[in-house]
DNA sequence: GCGCGAATTCGCACTGAGTGCGATATCAAA
DNA sequence: TTTGATATCGCACTCAGTGCGAATTCGCGC
């Protein structure tokens, strides 16, 4: 468990004792939980045993995630995430929004992959709930991803920004797609997902105008 | 409750008197749910109410539904999702594929509109787990389209196909989006569907290439 | 018509997630 | 040191979903 850890949003102050501590236990219940699920499966795992194993009541338990998926969906594009916003900020507008998003993904995707990241994946295909929930939160990033490049192109429309937002995150999880099979398929030979990515994107560039 | 109603695959058969029974039972329960959701809320109205209310035991509601979510998915862009198939297979093959998924996405669009999707749609964004699970459905429908357009255009790559496919659902869910706001600021002067959803395909066409 | 096998309906008891309430403990700051 | 907010915990409860098996109904061949 030497990856980062899911952590509750920092308020950017010098954190005191009760700040830490209550990270250092978010922190345990992810792990601990992650742990768990990895061993014995999603469903099989109880509230009890994470509660148990990471030292504290049942009841407490509810005291930092609002459920048993939460803990898992903490894992879910750890630090990814909340790379986007800042990389795309860095990005120069004399391109297309598409275009830095693109940019930003294929830097990013090539430095994420971390083994947690990896494990919670698989384990947020166990269940039908998981999966969609994971497809939930694509879904959130690309309205944050949106909401960055508003920011950051604030002539262009809005509507063709979240367009923009739906293509790249569109392709991250095609692409995603594709990795996942391919490392399926040839476990030694397989190519990284920043790879499968600039395929994807290459692909995306050939399909408009839809009326052609 | 005058529209369609969700119902399981149809093998095609003539259906003996069992066959209509079990299609009207599901039916009933899947009316009943919807009814009570719409009156009470879907968190707050409990199986034993749907299945009292639905004349069978609680156990049989098991029987029909695997969850109280699936009940108001059967809802879910009931009918169109079947449709979207065998109007991709009547389009011509001399446009490209992603021209042809919007063409018979821009003709479904403004058939299916009915009482029933439009409020099933607004109870599927009442729980974060049943957005989720929509979100999972439109998935299953790209992937759906893109194997009926592997069939139509045989001779084009799938990983090309499965882009095309994704960028037609995802116009679709932008656009269904955007009709959603477009509603709440203007109940009166709202435009269809289809309208926003043309608008969101013309701002496709100008997005690519990720590398201008 | 008769009876066999499958489909359907149902009841019961059980597990486990998640909530409401309130009591206690701990810590930060005045 | 007091005080108020934060954190921990236990208990009892509701409700979704499952396993098991009994009872019923129905389609179909004989």
């Amino acid at each position: 468990m030497d990856t980062a850890p899911p952590s509750p949003a920092t308020p950017g102050k010098t954190e005191g004792l009760r700040d830490r501590k209550r990270r250092e236990t978010m922190q345990r219940i992810a792990e601990t939980g992650l742990r768990l699920f990895m061993e014995n499966g999603f469903e099989a795992t109880t509230l009890d045993a994470i509660a148990a194993a990471a030292g504290i009541a049942r009841r407490t338990f509810f005291y930092y995630f609002k459920s048993k998926e939460d803990v898992l969906l903490a894992w879910q594009g750890s630090g990814f995430v909340e790379a986007i916003g800042p990389a795309l900020l860095q990005e120069p507008t004399d391109q297309s929004p598409l275009a830095a998003a693109r940019h930003c993904l294929l830097t990013l995707t090539a430095r994420f992959e971390t083994k947690a990241s990896i494990a919670a994946d698989t384990l947020l295909r166990s269940t039908e709930t998981l999966r969609a929930r994971k497809l939930a939160k694509m879904v959130d990033m690309e309205r944050d991803l949106a909401q960055v490049m508003a920011e950051r192109w604030p002539d262009r429309a809005a509507e063709e920004l979240r367009v923009a937002a739906m293509l790249a995150i569109g392709a991250l999880r095609l692409a995603q797609e594709e990795w996942r099979l391919d490392h399926a398929a040839h476990p030694d030979t397989a190519r990284p997902l920043a790879e499968h990515l600039k395929a994807t994107f290459a692909l995306l560039d050939r399909q408009v105008p839809s009326t052609a």
